[in-house]
DNA sequence: TAGGCCATCTGGTCCT
DNA sequence: AGGACCAGATGGCCTA
C-alpha cells in the first residue's frame, strides 16, 4: 500500500486501487516487493498500442546454445536421480540410444526455452501499452503484476467507454450542461481525473475543452452551441 | 540474510 | 511420434 501512495498520476491510482485488491487476492503483494517500481509522478496515461505484435514475430529466434543448456542442467531437478545421474530411459524416448535421448531431450529443452521467450516477449509488449513510467529508473513491472495491472487497466477503459456513451445520450437527448450530472451517468466515484467529461471537468466545460482539444466539438454540447 | 522474481531443466499430459 | 502446454524443482540475482 505504501509503494501506490507514492504514484502521483490520478489515472494511475484509480487502475492501482483496483489492482492492489486483486494483487492481494491472489497473493501477489507480498512485503514491499510485488509493487516494487511503481512510479512516483507517473505520466497519467500514455497510452501506445503501436508495440503490439511484437511477440508474434518472434518465435523464429535460436537464443540459447543447446550444448550449453543440456550442461546447465541442475543437479537435484527431477531429472537427476540422488546419485547425480540422469533418470532411465524410460522417461525420455523409451528404447532410444543414450546420444539420442540427449539430442532429443536438447531439442526439447530449446523449444521450452523459444517457448518461454516468446510468452517474455509477449509481456514486455503487455508491459509497454500499460500505462505506467518508462522511464529507465523504474524498475519493470513483475510478471503477475503487469498480468493484474492490465486486466484492470481493461476494465477501466471498458467503464471509461460505456461512460462516454452514456454521456453522449445524455447529450443527444438536449438536455442543458447547468443541471447536474445525474448519478447513472456518473457511477464512477474516482473517474472525474480520469475522465474529462463527467462531474465538475464537465460542469466548467469551456475552459476544460481546451485542455481535451480531441472532445470539444463532437462531445460537449457548450462548445456547439457556440457560433 | 531472507524473500521475491526469474530463467532453465524436466517429466507428464494432451492434441494433431 | 512430435509438438505445445503445464507445473514442479532448482539455483542465481537483486533488494530491503
Amino acid at each position: 500500500m505504501a509503494e501506490l501512495k507514492s504514484l502521483g498520476g490520478e489515472s494511475y491510482l484509480a487502475l492501482a486501487q483496483s489492482y492492489n485488491q486483486t494483487a492481494f487476492a491472489y497473493g501477489a503483494v507480498r512485503g514491499g516487493e510485488a509493487m516494487r517500481g511503481y512510479p512516483g509522478g507517473a505520466g497519467g496515461l500514455d497510452f501506445h498500442a503501436a508495440q503490439l505484435g511484437k511477440s508474434a514475430e518472434s518465435s523464429g529466434e535460436q537464443s540459447c546454445d543447446e550444448e550449453d543448456a543440456f550442461d546447465g542442467a541442475k543437479e537435484g531437478s527431477p531429472a537427476f536421480e540422488r546419485d547425480g545421474k540422469l533418470k532411465a530411459p524410460g522417461a525420455l524416448g523409451g528404447t532410444k540410444k543414450p546420444k539420442e535421448q540427449r539430442s532429443l531431450r536438447l531439442s526439447i529443452n530449446a523449444r521450452e526455452r523459444r517457448r518461454m521467450h516468446d510468452l517474455n516477449d509477449a509481456l514486455d509488449g503487455l508491459r509497454s501499452v500499460i500505462p505506467y513510467a518508462h522511464s529507465p529508473s523504474v524498475r519493470k513491472l513483475s510478471k503477475i503484476a503487469t498480468l493484474l495491472l492490465a486486466k484492470n487497466y481493461i476494465l477501466m477503459q471498458a467503464q471509461a467507454l460505456e461512460e462516454m456513451r452514456r454521456l453522449v445520450a445524455y447529450l443527444n437527448q438536449g438536455q442543458t450542461l447547468s443541471t447536474p450530472i445525474p448519478a447513472a451517468l456518473a457511477p464512477f466515484g474516482q473517474s472525474a481525473a480520469v475522465y474529462p467529461f463527467t462531474g465538475a471537468a464537465l460542469a466548467s466545460c469551456p475552459e476544460k475543452c481546451t485542455a481535451f482539444p480531441g472532445a470539444t466539438s463532437g462531445l460537449c454540447k457548450h462548445c456547439n452551441e457556440k457560433p
